[in-house]
DNA sequence: GATCGATATTGACGGTTATCTATGGATAGG
DNA sequence: CCTATCCATAGATAACCGTCAATATCGATC
């Protein structure tokens, strides 16, 4: 491990305290509760279409539905139904603002996914 | 943005220059391409039975498959079709060593799907 | 080379998912 | 109210995926 590494490796630790869910799958044998739970949250970032609407959303910062359609080529509702299960991943809010639905991303579930594929400490 | 979060931030860009594959999905809009590049290796992550070979895997440094089949309670088939699905998503690599196959983590491929998560540097 | 043991492949089956069209519910403006 | 617009839901279909039993392949040993 090379000393850049190894220091990015100390401040991800360090930062990990702050962080909520998923148990790190590199450290220790992962329980089936926990690797379920990791798994269905890595299903939602396993389709490219919903990956370029997490990219657009967190590229805007914040984005109308309305804005998601036209940019993707592909039907309004089959938007949505991305849309809801990025949702229900918790890697986006929405927001209803009159007519319309504001979506941002979520950065403490994407940190959380991150760290989980951080990499186990090396005692040596 | 934190202190640390900013350190953190600046040793992985450094550390990205390393990196081949997989465009960053948060700072810029992700083309289909890459999207479906990427979505593809996430979904080598998306089941709960490989997150849970990958973690045993990683645990033990190099593991022979055929200590990989009791411990999670399926069939050797299911256990082999799923390690197939992680060496061509790149995740592990194995090795012919007599009779049996060890398999180990690709820690750059690991690398390369944090990276893909790693926030937008934001210019303020 | 016959056999055994470790892995991979095949084929089948059931469940999940991505997509579409059609429709429904909510909100703003007239 | 009535209508137009934005968004979600329902239902249908086709493709995909996880699993297993059965079988094939590959390497070591007798």
């Amino acid at each position: 491990m090379d000393r850049l590494t190894h220091i990015s490796t100390y401040v991800n630790v360090f930062l990990m305290e702050k962080m909520l869910c998923c148990t790190p799958l590199l450290t220790t044998p992962l329980q089936r509760s926990d690797a379920d739970e990791l798994a269905a949250r890595f299903r939602a970032l396993a389709d490219p279409v919903r990956l370029r609407l997490l990219s657009l959303i967190a590229d805007r910062g914040e984005v109308c539905a309305c804005d998601l359609v036209v940019p993707l080529g592909i039907s309004q509702p089959t938007v949505s139904h991305h849309l809801r299960t990025l949702f229900e991943a918790d890697l986006v809010a929405r927001e209803r603002r009159g007519r319309w639905i504001h979506y941002r991303l979520v950065d403490s579930t994407v940190d959380a996914l991150r760290q989980a594929l951080a990499p186990a400490i090396v005692s040596s």
